[in-house]
DNA sequence: CTGAAAGCGCTTACAG
DNA sequence: CTGAAAGCGCTTACAG
């Protein structure tokens, strides 16, 4: 048993030197003998001292801790990938001396435009807001000069700092690969009018077709979702293509188990690629081939993005796009040397 | 843009009153006339006014933040259980006014016993610990004389607070069940060494065997993992039971995956449940009988019991048991009727 | 290299 | 019903 309340006070009055002192010497400033200060830290070690964090912050208006926002509804029972990213973020946030206050934002306070306590508390220096949110909300936040910055979050919003995976190259280059492994006849499956994000990567699917000019088949376009998000029956066109790029991986799981229930193999018959890297593409029969989110590099670069925000108010990064990396599986096959029927 | 930094002294020299007032009035304390007390309400919204979390917690040494603790292996691309149990936690901790510091706890630190650095900065008044954790963490932790409870965490070290799902009767209530359905021959799998979680759920299916007469029988105790918790070939008896009560859900979807691939159908010639209700009761085919761990409940009593051991260090809880419910899915089929071959 | 003084923004206990 | 005083435990700026 520790005992509690040990302040510097208490070991400055047992050195017979001042509180001042004792607090430079923890604090690894200048102005104290090597000997002394050595002398401190052996003693606030051996009467259990922890430093009183409320004081510090009064004292500096700065609390040390910065608030992740997560909204409700990516906490699901499927969705892990948050928990993910926070777990890098907790990670930098502990390099750099911070703390993580985890808010998961209610669909309520999203709509009714409710701030987190922890912002009227004064509790964060800043926030990281993971995920998409409703525009109206992010306006709301934008008028409190907190600094913020988003993470994993598409909008057409200007003047916000945000840090986003690079859906358009990533994309891009996948195809690439699909292309170079023979494949000319290839989908793209997903809502291109549902998301900027599926927008992007459908982009950059299109961008690679045109550097290899090959035309683009309006056919070709699979609509995964209808306009609220709900995934939809798969229309196959006819002729079918020998590949799909799927804007997602879930997606890509489900158009595999459409095509083995028609009694098509993959990657035999085709080639299917996802984006995203989740379970889904690991719980997929083949696994995928699939754009991981470089959830590390985007979490640290939102860390350092927002306490450089909060040293300097006036900084601004723009979006800023982070490479993924494509993980390869077994859902894709060369075609290359394959005489086509 | 809100001014930053208004104080209750900036409030109360405006309406010519101290800061005591504005105090009492914010915080709805006895002592302020109604009319005063909402004009000062009203003056506080106005002006923007945030009250400064730091300086209330200094003077009373108490930071309404409870820290916690998730080990980092909880945190994988397919674990998404805990994050469902934080969000139920914060959720209650808003309610009691409390905010939730999420500290994930890496391996190494969990194996050198370091403690979170929001403990050595004082920035929570007590931490709520998620899963299974190791004994000399535990132990290490416990000589701390923070308010800590455990949450869904199994271990026989005794006066420790913890909250857990009662494996013990949940795996009893669904065994009754199977029974209930018809079923006689009804096989147990998993290593019933290997934690102390699995060995409650083997009982609860004993006890129900018990009740019903049936005899055990050992073959029909079928391993699933080894010392190690890595999986391992199913090794089925012969003859087969008609039911298998698994010890979780993976292990039922591993299990019916198995069973289809030497050319039985689920639940037509196996009736199968499994434990936790996570990812793998929903993706199986048939969808699975299994019994739901009450986060919602859980993650109440654990805020509430930390929160009360806060304000009275010597409550003691012990071992609290929360019952689970059977969720009914597709795996399981009566046979009441039939006549077996 | 060391320390006395002031102050961060609240709340508590007490006096009126 | 209202307020003056003290103090929570630090850090900062300045003086020696």
């Amino acid at each position: 048993m520790k005992k509690t309340n040990v302040t510097m006070r208490d070991i400055a009055d047992k050195l017979g030197v001042s509180n001042v002192t004792v607090s430079k010497a923890l604090n690894d400033k200048e102005g104290v003998s090597d000997e002394l200060k050595s002398k401190i830290k052996l003693l606030a070690d051996e009467m259990g001292y922890r430093i009183n964090a409320a004081a510090k912050s009064m004292k500096q208006g700065l609390s040390y801790n910065i608030g992740i926002i997560i909204p409700e509804r990516f906490v699901g029972r499927t969705q892990s990938f948050y928990l993910t990213f926070y777990k890098h973020i907790s990670k930098v946030l502990e390099e750099r001396n911070y703390s993580g206050i985890l808010h998961i934002l209610s669909a309520e306070d999203e709509e009714r435009l409710v701030l987190p306590r922890i912002y009227y508390e004064n509790k964060v220096d800043g926030f990281i807001l993971l995920g998409q949110i409703g525009s109206e909300y992010v306006e709301f936040f934008k008028d409190n000069d907190i600094p913020r910055v988003f993470l994993d979050f598409y909008t057409d919003q200007s003047d916000i700092d945000s840090v986003v995976t690079d859906n358009f190259y990533g994309v891009y280059e996948i195809t690439n690969y699909l292309i170079n492994a023979g494949h000319k006849d290839i989908a793209f499956v997903g809502n291109i009018y549902s998301t900027s994000s599926i927008q992007d990567r459908y982009l950059g699917y299109y961008k690679s077709l045109l550097e290899h000019r090959i035309s683009l088949n309006h056919d070709y376009v699979i609509f995964d979702r209808n306009e609220k998000g709900e995934y939809i029956e798969f229309e196959l066109p006819d002729p079918l293509p020998t590949s799909f790029v799927c804007n997602c991986d879930e997606v890509a799981y489900n158009l595999i188990n459409k095509l083995e229930k028609l009694g098509y193999s993959v990657p035999d018959d085709f080639s299917i690629v996802g984006f995203d890297n989740d379970i889904y593409a690991s719980i997929s029969e083949p696994k995928l081939t699939t754009v991981a989110v470089d959830v590390e590099m985007m979490s640290k670069t939102a860390v350092d993005l927002v306490i450089e925000k909060i040293f300097d108010k006036d900084k601004t990064s723009g979006r800023v796009l982070v490479k993924g990396n494509i993980i390869y599986r077994d859902s894709v096959k060369t075609i290359k040397d394959k005489v086509k029927a």
